[in-house]
DNA sequence: TGCTCTTGATTGACGTGTCAATCAGTTGGG
DNA sequence: CCCAACTGATTGACACGTCAATCAAGAGCA
């Protein structure tokens, strides 16, 4: 499950194949990682565009979507910061800022009185289901057409690579900050 | 990450192989975007973070790396903005503050004295340089060593899709990039 | 010359994200 | 029981990006 490959600790640089760690990247490698970023970020840019026009951020969307998805449209602050995966103070100011638009209303927690809780209203509801399907229709025309099943099946073949590796690497950040 | 079983279509995904514009969109496909979003999110996040560490933003890097790159470490704001693709008022703001920073001088231009040009600072140039390899090291960690070969051609080929498919522009610049 | 249109850049307002500090409430060891 | 440590959430300061409005100067043209 761990990939060590990558944090092995410096040695000498054999002959012959060598494990990726040792390896240069190679301009290729680079020019790959800048369209990656290029390309994501204007896919970011154009559905955000288009999902404003019903006037939720892309942020404001994911709250949305969790909330719903929540069985009992109402979750605790800190279940809803694990399930989007975002910073508490992230999720403090932009619940205050969904707050101010009647989107989602907080309210005391009953069992822990440090805690809070979300609930979406009537409103945020509403908002939501009216994003939906414009939205799907934006992903659909700027992603999902442009790609064939081969090229779907290779994109989540690589995803799934690239969490594996950001994964443990994470973990192994943490520890050293914790140092 | 993303739990896409909750969001399946209702099941008129036929079998028989329709237009791609004509077709639903399935919950495969809709799992790989959020995926996409999520991983290119956390890399962008990670990435960032490490090159802050030097402390320059990835935006501070980019406008870095064009000056870096450019022939008289000088260019004209509407140039700088074309080659990152960037709009006016943001380059203007980040500009502004970098200026604080004394990583880049602003100063006036010869020829057209509505226009501006950008120049780098002997502290914008050490900055820069100092950055460069972790930045390279993080690319490398988070990115590179977690694909094969065969993943990055046919990442490079998923890309090229995408950008065909979202503006003929992209390509170009990205194109321009490589050289 | 004088007028308008366009272009290069700036500004302010605002929403957003991060970090560090803070605060209130809970919990666990003595 | 009490205090220290932890947890859940908030806040303020600041960097960042977008949009719309603005401004100054060049360009085109009568």
């Amino acid at each position: 499950m761990v990939d060590v490959s990558a944090t092995q600790a410096p040695g000498i640089d054999g002959p012959g194949i060598r494990p990726a760690a040792r390896r240069r990247m190679t301009s290729a490698e680079l020019g790959i990682w800048r369209s990656l970023l290029d390309t994501t970020g204007e896919l970011r840019r154009v559905l955000g565009a288009e999902l404003q026009e019903t006037s939720l951020s892309p942020a404001d969307y994911q709250v949305l979507l969790a909330l719903t998805e929540a069985a009992a449209k109402r979750m605790r602050y800190s279940e809803l910061a694990r399930t989007i995966d975002w910073e508490r103070s992230r999720l403090s100011h932009h619940l205050g800022r969904m707050e101010r638009r009647r989107l989602i209303r907080r309210d005391n927690c009953a069992t822990d009185s440090r805690g809070a809780e979300v609930s979406l209203t009537a409103e945020g509801a509403r908002v939501f289901r009216r994003a939906t399907a414009p939205h799907m229709r934006s992903i659909k025309r700027h992603f999902a057409d442009a790609l064939t099943p081969e090229q779907f099946a290779a994109l989540a073949d690589i995803l799934r690579s690239l969490q594996r590796h950001l994964q443990p690497n994470l973990v192994a950040q943490a520890e050293d900050r914790r140092r």
